[in-house]
Parts: C-alpha cells; sequence; structure tokens
DNA sequence: CCACTAATTACAAACGTTTGCAATGAAGGT
DNA sequence: ACCTTCATTGCAAACGTTTGTAATTAGTGG
C-alpha cells in the first residue's frame, strides 16, 4: 500500500477485489451499492485516510471550486479586510481562495493573471494595481467567458461587474466636514491621480469647495506617487512653510499622518491650527496623537459582495451580469478635527 | 470553435486534420515533428491564444508546481515579509503559491491544512497559529511524505525542516540594551507564552538580567493573550501607577507602543523615565512619537530560506532534511530608549 | 521494382475521478 | 422451466495532457 503518496480509489478497489466505480459511489453513498459493500468501502477508505485527488476531480468536473484574487498588496488593511470578506462567502459557498500579490507591479499583474487563465480557476476577482494602464491580461480572461469581476480599482474598459466604493461622496463628506470645522484653506494631499479613485475623491473635494464658495488654490493641491507616509510629510511642507492652510483633506491615512508630523515639526498645532481628515481608517489611526478623523472603507462588505457577484456568474454562466456595485463611506470623528 | 471556453490541444489536432500527439509534441518543439507541421500548428496555436490546461498537466505529471502556504495572518509586516521571501524564491524556480491566511484560528488551520492535502499542492510552508495545540493535520499530510516546512512558530513534534529566528538570542540582547541604557528596574510584557517565540523571548530577557545581577521581579512581567496595542496599554497599569519600573521589554511592537501610550498618559516621559524596547521592527515604530527602539525580524531571509528548503524536498523526495535554520534579530536603536 | 532504413505520424495508455449503460445474477410469477 | 424484474456490479468513456510504441509514408540503394 501507498505507493506513490495518498491511497487512491483504484487501490481500495483492488484491495476489495471490487470495481472502481463501485468504490466511487460507495463513497457517494449512491444507493445502487449494496449497504455491505459500501460500509466495507467505507471502512477502508477512513483506515487508509482516504481523500479524493483534487487535481482529477477538477479535471473530469471542468471546476476547481476556486476562486482567485488579483490584489496589489497584502499588508494593507483595507484589502485585508477585503481578503476576509471574499474569504468568508467562498468558504461558505464551498469555494476556495487564492490569493495572487502583484506588489503594485503590471508585469506581476500580468504574470499572475495569465497563470490563472488556464482552468486553475473558475474565476477572478481583480483590483488593479497603480502601475496598470494596459488591460490585455484582463481581456483575454474575459474573452474566454470566465467570469470576472473587479473591486476597488476597477477595470472601465471590460464589461463585467465591479464593485466599488463611492469615493466622490466621501471626498465630498470628509472636505465638508472640515468646511463644517470652520476650516477655509483647506487643502488636499492625494495618491497618484491616474487611479480613477484618487480622481473621485479630489472631485469630491472639489465639489465641497465649490459648494462653501471656498476658491480652489493649486499650491494646496498634491497628487502623490504612492501615497505612503513620505508623500504625506513632503507634500505639505510648502504650504506649511507659507502658514496658509487651516485644513487638510488627505486621501490616505498614512498621508494624513506624514503630512501631520511635517505639521507639529513645524509647530502647528492639530487640530487647532490645521484640521485634518484621512481616509481609509487604518488602525493607526486611532493609536497616533492626536488620533485621525478619517473615512471609512467598508472592505469587508466589498469583499462578500465581490465573491457574491462572482460566484453568481460562476454558477450561472449564460446570464451575464454587467453591473456596478456602489458602497458608501462614514466619517469617523477624531481627535484631529475636533475643535 | 471555442466551445466551452478554452481551445485546447484536441481542437488544434482537429481543425489540421492532424492527431494530438503531433500537436503536443509540435508544441513541444520535439525535432521528431516534421518543421512545416510545427509551424503550422504554433500559429494556430498563437491564433487562438492556447494555453495548456492547468489541471490536465498537474495530473499527468502528479505535481502542480504549486507550494502552499499556511500562516496565521495576512496583514502583518513580518509575515508579509516572509510571504515575499517565498514568493520571490518560488517564483524564480517556476513555482507558484497558495497562501491560506487561517486568521489565528485553529480550525480554519486544519481545514486549510487537508484542503491543501489531496494533490493541490507539491508541498507546505507552515507557521503555526496561536491556538494550535493539535497538531495531527501536519502530521497526516507528512505521512502521506508531502515535503513540509515549518517557519516562525513551528511544531517540534515533526520531523521536518524548520526555519527560526533565534528569538531568545533577540531577547536577550534587547534586555541588555535596556541594562546598558541603564535601566535596573525592566519590565517584561510578551505575547501567549504558549508560543515557543515568545518562551524564548522572555528566556532570553530573564537571561540579561540574570547576568546583569538584576532582580526578576513577578510584578513586573505580563504574558498578553494576543500580543496586540490593547493589551499593552492594560499590561503596565499597575507598574505605571506603582511607578516601579525604568525599562521595558515588549515582545511586539504593538506591546510597546500600547504600553508607551498608558506610560504617557500617566505623565512619564520616554525615554527619560522608562526606556522600551519593541520586537519586529514594524514601520509604525518609525512614525510614532517617540520612535521605537526594536529588534529586527529578518522575514524577507526567512521566506527564501523556507522556500529553498521545501523546494529542495520537492526535487529531491528521498533525501530527508530534518535540519533547523536559525536566522538572527539585530537591535534597531530609536529615540525610545535613547538617553 | 523491391527491400530496408529513416522520417513522420498516429494510436493508446496513463494520471484519478465520475457516470451512462451494459451485464450479471438472483428472485419471483406464471 | 421460462420470462420478467430488480438489485448489484463492471465496463468504458470522458476531462486534457504527455509519451512509448506501433504504423505509415517516403526515400534510398541495389
Amino acid at each position: 500500500m501507498m505507493k506513490k503518496g495518498s491511497v487512491t480509489i483504484k487501490d481500495i478497489a483492488l484491495e476489495l477485489g471490487i470495481s472502481v466505480s463501485t468504490v466511487s459511489r460507495a463513497l457517494a453513498d449512491n444507493p445502487l451499492v449494496k449497504p455491505a459493500t459500501r460500509q466495507a468501502v467505507k471502512e477502508l477508505a477512513k483506515k487508509y485516510n482516504y481523500r479524493p485527488n483534487f487535481t482529477a476531480l477538477s479535471l473530469r468536473n471542468n471546476r476547481t471550486r476556486t476562486i482567485g484574487i488579483i490584489i496589489p498588496q497584502l499588508v494593507h488593511e483595507f484589502f485585508s479586510m477585503v481578503i476576509r470578506g471574499i474569504e468568508d462567502f467562498a468558504y461558505s459557498n464551498g469555494y476556495n481562495v487564492i490569493i495572487s500579490s502583484t506588489h503594485e507591479s503590471y508585469e506581476r499583474e500580468v504574470i499572475d493573471t495569465k497563470a490563472l487563465i488556464n482552468g486553475r480557476v473558475d474565476g477572478l476577482l481583480a483590483c488593479v494595481s497603480k502601475s496598470t494602464t494596459n488591460y490585455d491580461h484582463f481581456k483575454e480572461f474575459a474573452e474566454r467567458n470566465l467570469p470576472l469581476v473587479f473591486f476597488d480599482c476597477i477595470c472601465d474598459e471590460i464589461d463585467s461587474p465591479k464593485v466599488v466604493l463611492d469615493d466622490f461622496e466621501a471626498g465630498y463628506q470628509a472636505t465638508q466636514h472640515l468646511v463644517e470645522t470652520g476650516c477655509t484653506q483647506i487643502a488636499y494631499v492625494g495618491g497618484p491621480i491616474n487611479l480613477q479613485i484618487n480622481q473621485d475623491r479630489f472631485g469630491g473635494y472639489k465639489k465641497a469647495l465649490n459648494e462653501a464658495g471656498l476658491a480652489l488654490n493649486e499650491s494646496w493641491i498634491k497628487h502623490c506617487e504612492t501615497g505612503d507616509y513620505d508623500d504625506g510629510s513632503e507634500s505639505v511642507r510648502d504650504m506649511v512653510a507659507a502658514r496658509s492652510i487651516d485644513g487638510l483633506f488627505a486621501g490616505t491615512d498614512m498621508l494624513a499622518i506624514g503630512a501631520i508630523k511635517t505639521m507639529k515639526k513645524a509647530g502647528l498645532q492639530i487640530p487647532k491650527d490645521v484640521a485634518v481628515v484621512g481616509f481609509s481608517n487604518w488602525s493607526i489611526g486611532t493609536i497616533y496623537e492626536p488620533s485621525l478623523t478619517t473615512m471609512s472603507q467598508p472592505g469587508y462588505e466589498m469583499g462578500q459582495k465581490a465573491a457574491e457577484l462572482l460566484i453568481q456568474q460562476i454558477d450561472n454562466p449564460d446570464k451575464k451580469l454587467t453591473d456596478t456595485f456602489t458602497l458608501h463611506s462614514e466619517l469617523i470623528q477624531r481627535e484631529s478635527t475636533q475643535r
């Protein structure tokens, strides 16, 4: 026994002197097989710790019961919540999940997507990376009639369901909160403007300023390359030197904290001199001093919804979905805007 | 054409009026097939964007060229570096990677491990979760002669290669640094003591105290349930109230920061009144004020080494490896111990 | 023009499953 | 004693590949 590694249905059939089909049926509780036989098979299967070979099953059924996730980063509280949402929905519907982290690299995204295109997964959930501008790899996926759902950073050129946050609304709310706090000179510091999500957050900012009758000052607007801490520190240097702003909407909590650090170093007090709103509700925002007002990002819900749409498509290939689902952000008030 | 989704070798054979074996050989550049045929096949393959079916290949070759990772958390700077190390080594050796995050749950770990046991992966890299005390699922894996390598949180009961950090040495170094800084009343706050890594860090702490001739005070020693921020805040409350300590070694940067926050609130100054050393070198340690002295955790190297050992075993199944590889930590000095 | 080799190609088995259909056997009714 | 019926089982195909071996074709030399 145990020729290679695992026991197969064939081994059991051989030992019992019956055919593989009977073994297969017995294990499936098929009433066609005589109770005595069934029991004998099951006992032997348990004894040898038989587990059906995943690959053989996949080939036979032409489905892997696995969904793929293409995501730019893992160490990211938002993405991690998305993954959790996806996993929870997938597991409870009998699906497994394989995650590919592209590390925001276009090349990696292409490689990873193509690695999943050949029958490895039944469908794909994708969040495109910052550096992606060509979507052929996703198109190839879609052309093979493989279900595909985008979330967060989507690709407009492809006709598949999408789950997004209303970043415009969120940007608007964040800025409006600063207005209500009494700010009149409100700066914007955001992530790469080639991403739709950042265009939207910025758009919401502009609308709020406009509605409040506040002027848009170009020197108070920075679109950063990465959206991380160092970018944040850099971005506000000029504004701080000029002592010109009294409010800041940052497209990322890390940007916000980077900016706050620069301002604190320059002797500005937060929120007294400058009120700050971040984005994403990272846990560091509760730990940092001052704690950070921010916009929530319902990652778990986004993941769940995306998984739901994908699995719907997998189970129902003929019915094409193309809806876009929009989730909403909420303001979380903390010290950084508490005047 | 395109009956189901993807083009198969059979479709190409049919269209060209030749046999599947010829097509297969043509695609593999086998010199047996006539150049003209080979070219025709390749052209058609490119035209239809043919990609060999992953599942069929796996079944045929009895290998998936995929390695599995079982890891307690994703949103964790250390684990994420480990994953990167694994991925980089795996990719450059032609392997793919499947990540399963157990969220520190024993049940999830069992499910995930069993999901990988049936020929889905060629081998497994595992870091056992905090809540795991029974290792049968890993044993079953090993009994099937499937290559298995543990990293960081290992399982001693199983005879497979392991890659670990010298947590004892690191705990010793951290504590000794506090001694050198001039601390004489040094507290320890660490994660769950059922984990070997925490026992080791604690062991290093005790050794350093011992060598310095400092007494071990039970009321200065806390083993926390989770090792997160809130645990940190809680853990030092009594010590702070008693104004009894002048140094703290925390088994986690989050514990350290939680503790610092409590101390700051109580009016203590860091590092003047209490010097603090954390563990893991999380990025928040550079952002927080004061910035945090900590012990590095070479996650990338750990991942690389673990992947290397695993792939060695996969490619060389007869040669059993059982070595334990030990990596070393380094002290990173920042403000929290700068007197 | 036949035989012998060399160059191509096709056939079939195998990987581990499931499942439609055929086959076997026994039992029951007449 | 024979036909029917039912319960149980086995055979074979299929999923998409690769590969050893057999078969076909072409080419060469006599």
